[in-house]
DNA sequence: TGGTCTGGCTTGTTTGTACAAGTTCGCTTA
DNA sequence: TAAGCGAACTTGTACAAACAAGCCAGACCA
């Protein structure tokens, strides 16, 4: 179907990397032989492999073959945005819940990550998200005004967000940014999450935009500790991890 | 001096986002008006967005005029595994210490992520590093057998290992996989970082490896809460960052 | 034996061309 | 007025060719 040709061919290395045809440390064929294998030109064949090099999988430097650098399959940026898209590629089952729902005007700083005007009005949701009945997580998050409307109409105990809003009104999540940190309980959260009161959490702070570019929520995630670990591979041809000061 | 062509106009254009020539939401200029500005071939100006759009500065999807999402400049690779040189760039100062350091035949799990045999000696150090004198991360290192006696040379209170092992046997850490999650402190970490037991401590986990796919080091980072945060750009192209579950 | 050097291999950079596919916006039409 | 259409524009994919730069191993020399 409509997949380019450099995807296929960096899925089909991809596919052998992890069933283990190339051993971890072992070298990848040269670009020539890969395009003589495939048929393809060799731009076609370096789009593929970077791929893979992104991903994390593949190391690369100038004169040398390139190595194979680990086996484990990255996941999607969806994966990574939605709770239950991620959950269900772990062969887990989410389920969710909204404790709380209203509208109020935005503060300033919310103004500033959803480039609104100060005033305007936003809808916040508390939910509480289970892994297997578990509950693991708490999502406090503020949409923006604009799409407020078609996230009241949505299943309070449904499954993924993120799809119900590309079904209802075919809104895209395409860029995000994350904050990540270590924060204790408090009261509300240790009650709903089950911890107690000052126990660790692993705090994501997000912002996520449409392809647009338009920014449409922003939202403080509190794992459990030990439910959850965030994973990152990075190179220096690649740097997708930045440490910052705490605020 | 031997900058490639495509990182010097990505420089330019970070440099003219950065500077908010182009304000965030605001469209960037065509390939083709861009490889007339800069005299180059339209495959060259790609590369050189590719950049950004890596670095999650900007946005592309097909057929749309790509936009700019951000305009913080994220830090190299080389500023998540050293401490030293991550603290340098952003205004502090960073110094360390030695707390204790010791041979010992690796576990089995050791052996599993530095891909050695079962049994092989292994150094182990614990360091207490500040920011401006506050203890902020307690880093408990395993080094492979191989690169141990160049860590044991070093000065206890150096300031940057990564730079000082790269003078010393030009040792240059090329990839990492980083595990990130949260943690309750121990009666050491409690003690060293000077924070209550069971207080909360965000924790990397961190495999590095040499520029030839050779494992170096393994680390358990604990960072006193407050002090640092990670951060993470991704979009529906690129997927640095994935959650997993908790070990 | 040990170091150096060179030639072949491999990846990195750049240009050029052609076509495919998605977006945007103005114009037409019902 | 609103839906629909289409043309111009813009990014994505693919191929081809040439040279630069770094790596490696085997040959060679002291």
């Amino acid at each position: 179907m409509a997949m380019a040709r450099y995807e296929q061919i960096a899925g089909d290395l991809r596919d052998a990397i992890v069933r283990g045809e190339y051993a971890i440390g072992a070298q990848l064929p040269s670009e020539a032989e890969l395009a003589d294998r495939y048929g393809a030109a060799r731009g076609t064949i370096r789009q593929a492999v970077a791929v893979l090099v992104n991903e994390g999988l593949v190391g690369s430097r100038q004169g040398a073959r390139r190595i194979v650098l680990g086996s484990e399959r990255s996941q999607s940026f969806a994966e990574l945005h939605s709770f239950a898209q991620w959950a269900r590629s772990m062969g887990y089952r989410a389920s969710g819940a909204v404790v709380r729902s209203d509208r109020r005007p935005c503060t300033q700083s919310e103004a500033a990550r959803l480039s609104l005007t100060p005033g305007e009005e936003v809808l916040t949701v508390l939910r509480l998200r289970r892994l297997d009945g578990e509950p693991v997580l708490l999502e406090r998050t503020v949409y923006a005004g604009w799409i407020a409307p078609a996230v009241e109409r949505l299943d309070p105990s449904c499954e993924s967000v993120t799809q119900e809003l590309y079904d209802a009104v075919g809104l895209v999540f395409a860029y995000g940014e994350h904050l990540i940190d270590a924060v204790a309980a408090g009261s509300e959260d240790a009650r709903l999450l089950g911890v107690r009161r000052g126990s660790p959490l692993l705090r994501q702070r997000r912002t996520t935009t449409s392809q647009e570019g338009r920014p449409v929520e922003c939202s403080d995630d509190r794992y459990r500790a030990g439910s959850v670990a965030f994973s990152i591979r990075n190179s220096t041809s690649t740097n997708p991890l930045v440490r910052r000061t705490g605020d």
